[in-house]
DNA sequence: CAGTAAACGAGACGGTACGTCCCGTCTTATG
DNA sequence: CATAAGACGGGACGTACCGTCTCGTTTACTG
């Protein structure tokens, strides 16, 4: 009953759907800052009135659509923790130069840098896209591959904060040289 | 005349100096898209004609802006490669805690995404807050404390972004343990 | 199924007993123009897809809510023309300056001017107040009180135009020494 | 030199003239209600922001443009009161008929009713169309051709009131023969 | 030290976006 | 089958900011 109620009205999913579909768009044109509302009321075809009923503010509905950049991760299974780290990062670099969420990334941050509801979609969004990282380091201490007792987060910061801070920082290619030093820098240690 | 032509007017420093100062402000609490000229001119008292003339557009002058988030940056010397570092990185996480820049950081390089002339400022100010590193680094193999042949920019970035990485992404903390734990991962390889 | 029809005729009287009161308070809170059916359907709770079932537009409804407005109009019987309209002219002026109806009227003019439903209503509206005075001059007229042959309706202009004109134009007095002194000018004429 | 500041800018004027125009147009189409600041700017060319700079708000632009409805009025002089009397009700009378005003003009009123500035506003308005009025009755006061005391404005109410309200109330003909009739009734009592 | 040219403030201007409100139509599920 | 609930497109509201513009007043250098 409550989930008829849910789906009620075919035009409410059509409409969000719409408004999502063109936000995403300008989203990943222009990040964050350059989705408008008008724009997309236009675009869409969908009224003002129509995405603030379903949206209570801007914000809101770039959260939404914010979430649409994270979709699942697949974490590798090569056997070894080298192997899968090596396609984790490889896969990561690829996305960190072609994918459309590595440009609105920044503008993420930036909001969530003043807001907190931003900021706690920000949280999910890493979360999500860290899951992969998560997962095959548990199977490496599964197999004993992992002797340290350091936690699961700062090997991730180890071998992914390099990546991004080349990737937006200091702006240096991330190419297959880079990530096999990186890995061997991080991984060889004493 | 060169001279006449450099000094022009008290008022054109004045003006300017002015503008900068509020925008610096704004800056610094609400992030480059926080910025209203507007506002500035209301504040500074310097009227928006006034602006215009002497930054062509509102990028220009949020650039300008953000050229004095970054003054210039000392390298430690305490003589040990190590030690330096410590010294680095405590600044710098204690800097990513509460400077004004490290809220800001984010919209630059959100703006730096789509505009090539706030990529370049994004570099030169990079490449400040990176400087004192690259001085540590050049002193430590001078005095052969460095021995495999790895560049610079690498062995800063396996530093700084794990610490960047924390303060943007995973939001964890920056504490004297981890910084302790990040140094003995990069310095202590085999 | 006269079974079925009496019910729902309930129901269709309930939804339009409801929806009538409460436009009807809006309008004399807030004339013609400050009834909003979206405000009647929510004070009301009676949907506005019923409210449209019922009146096939907003202007059917305000018709219908002012015909409200004025309801059966009884004519005093003193013995003389002379009493009758002082008794009239007395409540009328009373009338102007409290009854909700008065400060309703003007925006009912108004929409008058553009719509000729609207018009039709206003004349109705204004019949049913002016019946009372034709009531008493045909009266009068039988008594041979009066042996003009000018027309009622230019007797009864004489005598309330300059009440109306006091109360919406030029913002007069309707005190009882005024009326005494129209009674006098109208009805003592040579 | 204030002289000089207020006339200053000569877009200011151009603004103005054209959005009172547009303004005016609307108001004696559509009544006050019918005026659309959005239309407004659409229609004359000058934005939204640009009207609001120069009135506050949209009551306060209706007013300016109201005020534009009443020109200065004219007394005639024929020599008698009954002479003069004619001339303006039969040049009221032709007004109420044809002129743009008589049908904005219960749309003030209307607005007048709930809006104390609009009915300062009508005020004025109705001051300056009685003026020819009080002109005549005074001129015929210092010729001894009024004995009676009566108040000027009671005599007008006398005159104005049975015309206004055959054009707004009972909507009967406003020709020579009513006119001439009316003059009779109210001059010639006893 | 007077004349002149540049700099200036004040703010008008068109354009675009914001978020809210109402209208009249519509869709769906309930009683 | 009347109803409640409420989605929908259209359009107006009044405000904010952008970058350009016009105007008359300082201010500082120059002749």
């Amino acid at each position: 009953m409550s989930d008829t109620q849910r789906t009620a009205d075919k035009r409410v999913e059509r409409s969000k759907a719409k408004v999502l579909a063109e936000t995403y768009r300008q989203l990943t044109e222009t990040g964050l800052s350059g989705v408008s509302i008008d724009e997309v009321s236009r675009v869409s075809g969908i009224s003002k009135a129509t995405i603030y009923r379903h949206w209570r503010s801007r914000s809101e509905l770039l959260i939404d659509a914010c979430s649409r950049l994270g979709g699942p991760q697949e974490a590798p299974d090569t056997g070894s923790l080298r192997g899968d780290v090596r396609a984790l990062l490889t896969h990561l670099a690829s996305q960190l130069q072609t994918a459309a969420w590595s440009s609105v990334y920044p503008s993420i941050i930036d909001a969530a840098e003043r807001d907190v509801e931003i900021g706690a979609m920000q949280s999910t969004l890493h979360r999500t896209f860290m899951s992969p990282f998560h997962k095959v380091i548990e199977r490496a201490r599964t197999r004993r591959e992992i002797h340290s007792d350091r936690a699961a987060t700062e090997l991730i910061a180890l071998l992914v904060g390099p990546l991004f801070y080349r990737r937006w920082f200091s702006k240096e290619k991330l190419d297959k040289r880079y990530i096999d030093s990186l890995i061997k820098s991080v991984l060889d240690e004493g």
